[in-house]
DNA sequence: CCAAAAGTGTTATTGATACACCCATGC
DNA sequence: GCATGGGTGTATCAATAACACTTTTGG
């Protein structure tokens, strides 16, 4: 207890994540089971309190690589969450954050029986324990407002990828079509796109340029 | 102490308020005088330790009120620092916010010897206590982008005001001069202010007609 | 040779910008 | 009657949206 403040009794404080990827056309959000009441056998976002001496942007990053077993993606603090009947054991509060992971990234995908972690369709998730459906609802109108403005989609995006799979990236996280000249006309316009020179022979058709982003940087329209 | 989590201490959690107003064709922002270590004496932020029980919004008013003693203001959450040295005596994380007042509606406008309370202008700052500046610049930065795609300035308007008033509401915030025409066609264009059929004849010249919004909800363009 | 995704331009519409003069009033 | 801020319209430019066919490959 923090002596110097009697009478400000601290709330605890946690961190959780809303980590987002994209697989099957659909926008996916990871669940952790909880183990534990309240919300015992619930599915739960990945989250941790935060320790002494660690930084919220830290402790995030924790809880990242522990769930995820990837470090080094975009993150970002999302807003903290405080009602004070959020927990129904005692006062936490839990600063949210997002966290983007390409598909293809992810160490196990959907493999072994970890029935303890899944990914769901943001669209149609079950009860889930705590305001952690608010969170999402929340993080999920976040994303989709950032996609039309910024080039945030570029960590869902594996290494190299082909025009389409990047504008069927978009179309998942807006829930629309797009067109197709436009788009390419827009992304290339961005200048923030570079051919690789190689093309992707994997479909069963005419092979792709396969494009790369040319720097990290997120940046605004 | 939370005895439920043992193991995770749990950090202090106070708000902070940038509370924002225009003055003298200036954007300022509301500042305390410590009156104890650390920082004693330094301007800061107000702001005050979550209470038990209390919403971090309902805080966050509470503050609002206690030192501005206007409540019905605009106000949002900003964002949450926690670095683990920003308070040097123990550890403590603060969720700000940001709160717009029109300078009209403030109570004592700068009037009596409050010497513990000041407005200043939030681009010629002197040392702050704590993380104070950067959360302020942090604050500003957010304002201006989103005077920009919303009607956000709503927040700092009087209930009736002059569409030049206007104009140099968002001249002062941009920090940028607008084009006369321009700005009216687009201001009547969104459909959200109507006139009042009065005219203000406060000026030494051709009076001007007054507008008001016709809702206090902020949209975004 | 056929199915399927890759790739490519033009036109129309809309919104944003630049710009200068007359008007109404208080003093 | 004059100084001052109030009030107004048009032309240009830039960005966005709509729209369909040919190309290349794998099988």
């Amino acid at each position: 207890m923090n002596t110097k403040y009697i009478g400000f009794e601290s709330p605890g404080v946690t961190v959780d994540l809303v980590i987002f990827t994209v697989n099957e056309d659909q926008l996916k959000v990871m669940l952790v089971r909880r183990a534990e009441s309240p919300f015992d056998g619930f599915w739960s976002l990945p989250g941790g309190f935060l320790k002494i001496g660690e930084s919220l942007d830290a402790a995030a990053h924790r809880v990242l690589c522990e769930k995820s077993g990837v470090d080094d993606v975009y993150m970002e603090q999302l807003y903290t969450f405080g009602e004070p009947k959020r927990d129904p054991r005692s006062r936490v509060i839990t600063v949210a954050y997002i966290a983007l992971i390409p598909w293809q990234h992810l160490p196990q995908p959907e493999s072994t029986k970890v029935t303890d972690l899944t990914w769901l369709p943001v669209d149609h998730l079950p009860k889930l324990a705590f305001d952690h459906k608010e969170i999402i609802n929340y993080a999920v109108s976040r994303l989709r407002a950032k996609v039309s403005y910024s080039n945030i989609v570029y960590g869902l995006m594996p290494k190299q990828f082909r025009l389409s799979e990047l504008q069927s990236m978009y179309e998942c996280i807006i829930n629309d079509k797009l067109d197709k000249r436009n788009f390419r006309k827009r992304m290339l316009a961005t200048g923030l796109l570079k051919e690789t020179g190689k093309k992707d022979h994997a479909g069963a058709h005419r092979p792709a340029m396969l494009y790369q982003f040319k720097s990290k940087e997120i940046v605004f329209f």
